[in-house]
DNA sequence: CGTCACCTTGATCTGCCTCAAAAACCGTGG
DNA sequence: CCACGGTTTTTGAGGCAGATCAAGGTGACG
């Protein structure tokens, strides 16, 4: 099936675990999974799908955009996770009860939901399903302790140069294909925010990734020409975005 | 059923959710899930359970001490998590297939563990126990995404303060008191892999929190009178620890 | 064509790093 | 009981990364 035909027969769901397990699923199962979603819906840039502490009532997958995972406290903002399209935002809630951060729109973003109560009478009757929704948490998992290696391990250009690489690596698991040019609506403070440095401390980042030849970025969109120079020089290894490729050892 | 009953039923998995969901579960259930683990064994100070990439045949629980998740970079070492009595270390590594990071003991610890087969039969058979060891996993992820925002939001004492504050919660969950000592096999060296700063600044940052009188840290046990102002000063929070208390809002 | 959000630049200050070395502690064996 | 070697903790000095405060500049859009 190519990606078209993935699109107009799962406009909900098509992206949901692509480039990771999802040739592993029954076409049925992937119907049942596209079937229970309903949608899709539009959410604006910075509307706020989750607030923390909320009772979990329903588990949403992202279709289009990006959405971040946030903790306000003391009026700073932290952020500390970033979902792309075939991501499940909230699932996480569903197994907690409630979230301790919020979920909001980064940019426009299309999305779809299905209620606690389908999700978990699908998730009893197939086991295969089960599996798959804890694996895409457990994807999650693996990325923040990637951020947590980040923080402990880089400085702030190596930060942002890690975060766009592991963009690009997302996005081309799920088919978007950049290669020049990766479009995101991030904002420096929004870089910032992710990083852990000031958004003054951003802007000199972005300004020494330029110097260096390694890219441009301008209003969130990266201009790149070698993205494996981007990937060495951030430290870069893609082994823990669990794509469909071998393990890196 | 008091703690000494606890542990004389359940010797190797009576800290399970312990403070969590353990309440809901069925008798019934507690006996299969001690059942199907096989145990006690020892590990020594620093002896490796799990390689990163290593393809996952077992599940393990830890009954006593702590281990760490560690990264190994450039000879560079990144603790990226933190693991007590009552956690299953490597969870993550059985519906990932494998682990993008080893898992090490820090100081002696017992452990108790079931083979991969055996884990999804009962998994399978019982949508409660799935439920359950999701849970456990989504509890890893809520503290990976708690320290993230750690390493972005506090100073090297701030830090130090934050884990001990965890550790405290942590360990109070799980029926272990430390009202006035809070012991670990922690060297300075390790505080700083885990607050992401070098050795030598742990250890001023150590000495920062001994002389604003919040606690002393000597061969990693940490002597205190104030645990609410050891709280305040790390802007502790601990409603991302999901205890069987009422989130914080 | 003005306004607002975002980006850029400069200056100063602090936290943290690195290199270097000494002191305290611990287990071990004499 | 003490001497010993290795590990851990402590201290000092110099330098860099990043925070903060304060202005400008630039671009998108009504």
């Amino acid at each position: 099936m190519d990606a078209a035909q993935v699109f107009s027969t799962f406009p909900l769901t098509g992206d949901f675990l692509a480039g990771r397990l999802r040739d592993q699923f029954a076409v049925e199962e992937l119907h049942i999974l596209e079937g229970m979603m309903a949608g899709p819906r539009c959410l604006a840039d910075g509307e706020r799908l989750i607030a923390r502490g909320q009772t979990a009532v329903q588990a949403t997958i992202l279709i289009d955009g990006f959405m971040i995972d946030r903790i306000i406290r003391d009026g700073k903002r932290f952020i500390v996770g970033l979902h792309v399209p075939g991501d499940f935002v909230d699932l996480h809630g569903f197994a907690l009860k409630h979230l301790d951060h919020d979920i909001v729109a980064a940019g426009p973003v299309r999305i779809a939901q299905v209620g606690r109560d389908r999700l978990r009478e699908v998730t009893q009757a197939r086991p295969a399903m089960a599996r798959a929704l804890w694996f895409a948490t457990l994807l999650d998992a693996a990325i923040n302790r990637q951020w947590i290696r980040n923080l402990e391990a880089l400085d702030a250009p190596q930060r942002i140069a890690h975060l766009y690489a592991e963009l690009h690596h997302r996005l081309t698991l799920i088919g978007h294909n950049a290669t020049r040019t990766l479009r995101t609506p991030f904002t420096q403070t929004d870089l910032a925010d992710m990083c852990g440095v000031s958004a003054i401390h951003a802007n000199r980042a972005v300004a020494r990734l330029r110097e260096l030849g390694l890219g441009e970025i301008r209003r969130g969109d990266l201009y790149i020409a070698d993205w494996a120079a981007l990937e060495r020089y951030a430290g870069f290894d893609p082994a823990y975005l669990y794509g469909a490729a071998a393990p890196s050892r």
